[in-house]
DNA sequence: AGAGGTTACGGGCAGCGTAAGGATC
DNA sequence: GATCCTTACGCTGCCCGTAACCTCT
């Protein structure tokens, strides 16, 4: 009854299954069967029902999850407290809003190489509105997206907070004043894809009968909607500062319209529950580092 | 950083040596040699000072013990409440008073053995001053002997009292009545070894000036005493119970004397500290059958 | 010399991955 | 047939015990 075991026991029953455990521990779906049937048979208990799609937790297999956790939260706050940096090991999933990606991302992996060196990451680019199933479904430890965090399941501390502007290039004929929102859509509104906040925040300025059709390009990459600002494809709704140097340099610059655009409230959510030690760890260095102001996005 | 190199740790410092927990944990001294410096590397952190004669804790090392210990106490509590019991497994050195031996052990053992077919034991018959060193130096988990524990860091529970009882073989010249002391002492008395609570209440009876010059025969082994009681060298201050087949056939009998005799109150008594789960496990069972009545000592 | 920890080395066994085998939809 | 768990099997690597070595009293 090794803690491996009860790593493996943790990890099945959240997901609820054999082989995503597996995928999980990066290890063979018959090795996590073995460590399974291994720990039942020390304690001398079914802690599975094996049902055709999915496993379930038996009574005594929810009982022993309790112990499970807190124990190898246990160990996870002896390494930190006890271990050199080097002690903290893992693989954390971590999944990250692009423009995040687009501003401190690189220092936060720099840092927590330094400080901790033997924990890797597995990074992963989404929507956060995906993230956030992810993170409920324990497919990801750690995530930066857009708060704020409903779910009770899920721990989350506010990281940074980006203006969202209009944006486009200096090519289109902009007037210096507030665009009305009937001007605004002679073009195509680039921004993030749907199913984000700013996408249904600016679809909804356009709801009304009275208002224009309004065409938006959802672009689930930030570095593609800025490319299509640049040519004047249209104009896009993104945060100012990870197009610091565009603006600098006068490539893009940034107006105002009738309707202002939403700020982005950014957090880093996790789940509260298994040993999420280092996942807090993460979150609190991401805080630092996100509090740094930094120069803009690197095309 | 498995749980059986924190269990080895845990003896190590609380032994405060390499040999002897390879001793206490049934293994060879380099190969807990081994183990420790597989977790000193885990952790990047030095744990002992290997000093000439003995091995101590450094300050890191006294952190991690809380954490150990916690974790194998969070570890015997899981399996006495998921596991069948036949999950609670291990070896426990246990302490016994003869007395103990000579009345309930056996049913005490043949029930632990029913009910937790996977603990086994260690038993050793000593007298209740040395088993009580022996539990606050972590030679034993558990002791049966003679209370009260004032030490805080054992805990203790209340198995059963014995009357203490002066007993003879009827083919020595006793009278009826209580039997002065100064005719008492023609007599050797044969109890308990030195260092034990009965003999020295006896030794005491027999302090001041106008008292007889009183033979003691100290003897550590209970099935002695009674021997020589029924071949009438002497007569003898031991727990009735114990002689209960001697007096129902009229071998030995008792009388009284000018002074009773105290009682002896037997208590068990484990380490509050470690994993003594299983210790408080066994001593409860103890309980249960020491209030049983017994038969009597089989010679 | 003796007690106690470390190093060296060989063997046994646990745990893993590959591959094949059910069971259920 | 697809999905998911189990079983079979060979291999690797870890951990242990034996034995020799080192150090300090």
């Amino acid at each position: 009854m090794d803690l491996k075991a009860l790593e493996t026991f943790v990890w099945v029953a959240h997901l609820g299954g054999f082989r995503t455990a597996a995928d999980r521990l990066n290890a063979t779906q018959p090795a996590i069967s073995a460590r399974i049937a291994q720990l039942e048979e020390d304690l001398g208990v079914r802690l599975f029902d094996r049902e055709t799609r999915r496993v379930t937790l038996t009574e005594k297999g929810l009982n022993l999850l309790g112990y499970a956790e807190r124990m190898l939260a246990l160990r996870a706050e002896m390494l930190q407290a006890v271990g050199e940096k080097g002690a903290v090991r893992g693989t954390i999933r971590l999944g990250v809003a692009e423009s995040i990606v687009h501003t401190w991302l690189s220092r936060l992996v720099e840092r927590l190489h330094y400080l901790y060196p033997a924990v890797s990451l597995e990074i992963e680019v989404d929507s956060s509105t995906v993230m956030r199933e992810e993170l409920l479904s324990h497919q990801l430890d750690l995530a930066f997206l857009v708060g704020p965090i409903a779910e009770p399941q899920l721990k989350s501390v506010p990281l940074c907070s980006y203006d969202l502007a209009w944006v486009a290039s200096p090519t289109l004929p902009l007037p210096p004043e507030p665009v009305p929102l009937k001007d605004l859509a002679r073009w195509p509104i680039i921004t993030f894809s749907r199913n984000t906040q700013p996408f249904g925040a600016i679809q909804d300025m356009f709801v009304g009968s009275d208002m224009p059709a309004v065409r938006m390009f959802g672009n689930s990459s930030l570095a593609t909607v800025v490319r299509m600002t640049l040519d004047g494809i249209g104009v896009s709704a993104i945060p100012s500062l990870v197009i610091a140097r565009e603006l600098a340099d006068g490539r893009l610059k940034i107006f105002q319209a009738e309707r202002p655009l939403p700020r982005l409230d950014f957090v880093a959510a996790y789940a509260k529950k298994p040993d999420s030690y280092i996942a807090a760890t993460i979150a609190t260095l991401a805080v630092e580092v996100a509090g740094t102001p930094t120069a803009g996005l690197l095309l």
